[in-house]
DNA sequence: GGGATTTCTTAACCTAGGTTAATTTCTTGG
DNA sequence: CCAAGAAATTAACCTAGGTTAAGAAATCCC
């Protein structure tokens, strides 16, 4: 793939957050990373203080429980940016890993510096603003529907809001993603095809 | 309480966010929310489109399951901005109310135009922008502890994370910051009580 | 200070979902 | 196109934590 398709789909990805952005505070080159289907970009326990911009295909974030158990945290389809805002803020290391769940390429900066650079811009500061709202946002419905509704109904929840993903991520994906076992998340699915015919 | 300290305090915080912030832009003048220990600023399903700031005392976040269990969402000590930022931001109904666990004076300024005045400013964006940066943060760590540890381990972080909260706060609060109810919470301290002698 | 209310604990029982393990179905690389 | 691995289902059993209920302890307020 072109670095100047990444290049040009990374820009268009910060335009679409809603404001115009004047890149020629930008002086670093980007970081090109092939990930292959299954591969981790990093993994939980890692440091990974980097932006990286997604162009296309599909990942997941992953945590690993103290008694070994894996548990998506999230899906995201490119394009968009991807990585810990933790770590990039903070240094630590990260608590969830990213898995792409089909090949694809992935871009980088060093976030501090390109952090530096970009806080020139108005324009910049307000979309990444806007990036941080998003995915607060999104957390906070999660931990709402984890609270207050049953694993059945988060699975109904779960083909109402993405049916595409239903169709590529596969069952065991789904069930961590709703915080079951691929076994109850069977059961589920046995009682639903009953109840619906 | 004056509202020339509660307008300071409310500086001081943002200049704590680590930017310096120039308020010339801001036109509008606050509202003051006096809340009685108990009651609720405003409750889950209601508009709270505005910015809130908590002067001094403590509030929580609570979320009502569809079974009609409380769920506590996080813990807020002032100063501090409170409220939805999905309500701000999308104009939608809260997902969480937020109730006093002691008498507190609120202040408040709508969000759309407080927003829109002051995002003349670089200062008040950066500013704005680490707030966000520090509430994804903790539901990220929040998250991550609910995933990966048990109940008894997180009732345990809770401890060494929150001591003063420990004291202040009932335990049926506590239990169900945790994800748990009060009863079950008293078996765990129970048997920490017993293999610690 | 004392009755009323709320909070906390304990006990007995129940259930959603976890665990182990065996079987079937689907993918995939050669 | 087939063999081998991975994914999904099903069954039998288990357990952490929920539920109901009833006392004990703490708190509130008149």
């Amino acid at each position: 793939m072109d670095q100047a398709v990444l290049e040009a789909s990374f820009r268009a990805y910060f335009l679409g957050l809603g404001h115009d952005i004047d890149w020629q505070y930008l002086s670093l080159s980007m970081m090109l990373h092939p990930v292959r289907k299954g591969d981790y970009l990093f993994h939980q326990g890692e440091l990974a203080n980097q932006l990286y911009f997604l162009h296309s295909g599909l990942v997941r974030y992953v945590g690993v429980s103290d008694a070994g158990k894996e548990f998506t945290q999230t899906f995201v389809k490119g394009p968009r940016v991807i990585g810990s805002t933790r770590a990039m803020v903070t240094g630590m290391p990260v608590l969830f890993g990213i898995q792409a769940l089909s090949d694809v390429m992935v871009i980088s900066y060093p976030w501090a510096e390109f952090f530096q650079q970009m806080s020139q811009d108005k324009g910049f500061l307000a979309s990444y603003m806007a990036f941080l709202e998003q995915i607060f946002i999104a957390k906070e419905e999660r931990e709402s529907a984890f609270v207050k509704h049953s694993a059945e109904r988060r699975y109904m929840d779960f083909c109402a809001d993405y049916p595409e993903l239903k169709e590529q991520v596969p069952l065991q994906y789904i069930a961590s993603y709703i915080g079951i076992t691929p076994i109850a998340l069977s059961r589920i699915r046995q009682k639903l095809k009953l109840s619906n015919g």
